[in-house]
DNA sequence: GCAAAAGTGTTCGTACTACACCCATGG
DNA sequence: CCATGGGTGTAGTACGAACACTTTTGC
């Protein structure tokens, strides 16, 4: 029907951290690097037999160390048909939210280093990865607004002015604390824990915890979550 | 680095038209199918040189003659390995919007038949495409509640009650008709013309039109259009 | 004058906004 | 007793929800 089509597929992995008030994303640069040797989204070409969902796991796992569990499209870059200016490469990215401290980043296979940058230092990246990482950021921001995306960020137990924090870090807005918190608890996902911060500074706080299961729950009675800002 | 890589990809259209109160989806039948001949969302496979949009267009354009100016990538299907049988192919997802009478479909190149599909007529489809089109049904659901993009549904000039019909066809819901016009007005972006409804039963209705510059100024100035109901 | 669809206003309740002070602890 | 962050209540307002009758035309 046509001559030979000749496209590479490749993953890229966007994922997201959030640790002492700040956002991170975690990035690579490779060994054997074209000339430059920039930094870069962990990714690579995916397999014959292998599913998208599979190559982006693995290609993390392979270059970071890093195992994520839960992966979510964002969208697939291949408009650009010079984007790799080795071959005609379109590639499907997906992003991931993870507490960084729970998580050992190693250099692996073919990497040479891994990194977290802070989201407001990004350097110049390989191919169009400061493109992707551009649109992978207003996903965030759009969906902290109306998915509680924020707890996938945090550790099991939190205090509440970490997820306030988190919010305005991210969405870059002041909130109003009082506000938010009354928000927050009125949609009954959070609960407080019996346990207090180890922080010795000022009025011990509660740490709290997400409620996944009533979140389901409450997804299938059809309550949308949403966070608006003044 | 890795055997040779054998994925092809491909793109697929979801067109959706509004008429007389239905939502459509167009498909389209191979003249040379897999021999059950299901019929099928048009698209095909990516040239190497051409960008994933052009070659959305391109497809639709060859299969049925429509032509479109806007797509939305929806998704990439490419986690089922074997939803071609035939080889290991991904599709990128493009969706768009119609108003069916401006349109002249015609069954064009490989194919044999094109038509508008009713969407609670859909019959069993090709390849995973009865999957890509729930999807998009979803995304076009989510979308129309927080964008305006009925609009693209309807020709220039309409009447209220259309609008207020698309809504209630495609979200699959009753509203109520005083609480959506204020609330559409509201906006300022529907704007009433000089003209009023041909048809010649019960009190004249006049018509209305979408001022597509208003709304990309309200946008600037971050106001977000959404539509809730009951 | 009746059938058929278009057009419109008000009341009520809920949910968001804005705002400032007290609390519990460690040093 | 002071410094440090944690925790809370209230009053005003704006917006969405519910609701039914009048208007204009063709036949």
């Amino acid at each position: 029907m046509e001559n030979l089509q000749n496209i590479r597929v490749a993953v890229d992995a966007i994922v997201f951290g959030y640790q002492n008030g700040q956002l991170y994303v975690l990035l690579i640069q490779q060994k054997f690097g074209s000339a430059e040797s920039y930094w870069a989204l962990p990714g690579g070409l995916v397999k014959n037999d292998e599913s998208l969902n599979d190559a982006v796991k693995r290609e993390l796992k392979e270059e970071t160390n890093v195992e994520v569990n839960y992966f979510e499209q964002l969208f697939t870059f291949g408009d650009d048909i010079t984007r790799d200016p080795r071959n005609r490469v379109i590639s499907v990215a997906y992003f991931a939210l993870v507490d960084p401290s729970k998580l050992e980043i190693k250099a692996d296979s073919d990497v040479d280093k891994v990194q977290w940058f802070q989201i407001n230092e990004i350097p110049k990246l390989a191919f169009d990865h400061n493109l992707i990482l551009k649109k992978a950021i207003e996903r965030l921001k759009a969906k902290l607004s109306y998915e509680p995306i924020g707890f996938d960020l945090l550790p099991k137990e939190f205090l509440f002015s970490e997820l306030e924090n988190l919010y305005c870090t991210i969405l870059e807005k002041e909130i109003e604390r009082r506000n938010f918190r009354k928000k927050i608890l009125s949609f009954g996902i959070v609960e407080e824990t019996e346990n207090y911060s180890p922080i010795k500074t000022g009025r011990p706080a509660k740490l709290f915890r997400f409620n996944k299961l009533k979140y389901k729950e409450l997804i299938k009675e059809g309550i949308h979550f949403e966070i608006k800002f003044a």
